[in-house]
DNA sequence: CCGTGCATGTAATTCGTTACATGATTCC
DNA sequence: GGAATCATGTAACGAATTACATGCACGG
């Protein structure tokens, strides 16, 4: 049993090594460059985490001579490491990551077409509908409590962060509408 | 020069403590129970941190015995806690923030009021509008040239990312119409 | 007397950040 | 020949997570 979790780094490697196999360093250029700019695209963090996966056994690397370059590592998911891809892609949405880990679950649904199909990502966002649909009520109340008391700037600073979750849940809806659309 | 930076904690335990002096249990249990729970509320977290400021002369703590309960202190500011906590606040919203940390600009917006008064507040939103007025159409742009050859879930996906930065310009919009109508 | 809440802490481990270091190639 | 880009790494440090440990007080 490898149950050692991989981090969120890690599993976002794996998700981007499923869709095409990469060096360390295109990989950089994928967190730089493009929205997945959570993530740190500095070597200190990019190379032990990768270095990390192969140790586990998650992912190989192949030494690429051919080019003219200084010599280059790509690489790609081993059967083991496509298991741990799915098994984090078929975790449900916890309330606790739908409360505070909002980009854990934007990642995963990222990449769960792809790698787990279209009724994996309708039943995530209906998962994840029903969570807001519970949470947001009880932010709206601590709001209504408490916010009275509060100066300006920390009642709207709440405000604002219950207005992220209300957009959230309208785009759960607005995203299923789109999976039906398909059909 | 105390130029150290506390960290994002330790700007959040400043600011807690300029409201009221509490211990580190109480601290805790804001964390815990209020929408501040994008922090972690585990002793392990709190009590190095707290620790810190007070090596670093920004906060001290009393002992209080009169209660029967185990002995507990509480902490407060130190002028220079205070200093470092304005010197926080008085940073203008940067790109990066907007892009990438919303939680510390969000933080900082809470405690404006208090520590800054009603005309940083209003600054520091006008600032951010600008921000996030250039930043917003450069990802509209990018889903725009690269939505149509991703799947479904990952378009979906960078469509909620933009949709929360537009909910959030338009946040602003209202926050400062909020301020306008208090004068 | 046992669980729950108040209250504070430490140790091991893991991970990210910052900064530094190296080396090849291409373009000007 | 020097800058920019491709490409990979390490070392020192800081900080969070998890898990454990302690101890008082109160209600049932």
């Amino acid at each position: 049993m490898t149950q050692r979790a991989v981090g969120l780094l890690g599993n976002a490697l794996l998700g981007l090594l499923y869709q095409n196999p990469s060096s360390g360093y295109a990989l950089r250029r994928v967190f730089a460059l493009t929205p997945m700019s959570v993530f740190s695209d500095s070597p200190g963090a990019i190379y032990p985490a990768l270095r990390r996966l192969a140790k586990g056994g998650l992912t190989r690397g192949r030494l690429e001579k051919s080019s003219g370059l200084r010599r280059r590592q790509v690489f790609h998911l081993t059967p083991a490491g496509i298991r741990e891809l799915k098994r984090w892609l078929a975790l449900p949405p916890s309330r606790d990551e739908v409360m505070r880990r909002t980009e854990e679950l934007s990642l995963r649904f990222a990449f769960m077409d792809q790698v787990m199909g279209k009724s994996a990502s309708v039943q995530f966002l209906q998962a994840l509908e029903r969570e807001l649909k519970a949470y947001v009520p009880s932010l709206r109340e601590y709001l209504a409590s408490a916010g009275n008391q509060m100066p300006l700037s920390a009642r709207l600073a709440v405000e604002s962060g219950v207005r992220g979750y209300e957009t959230r849940l309208q785009w759960t809806r607005e995203a299923l509408a789109a999976y039906e659309k398909k059909k």
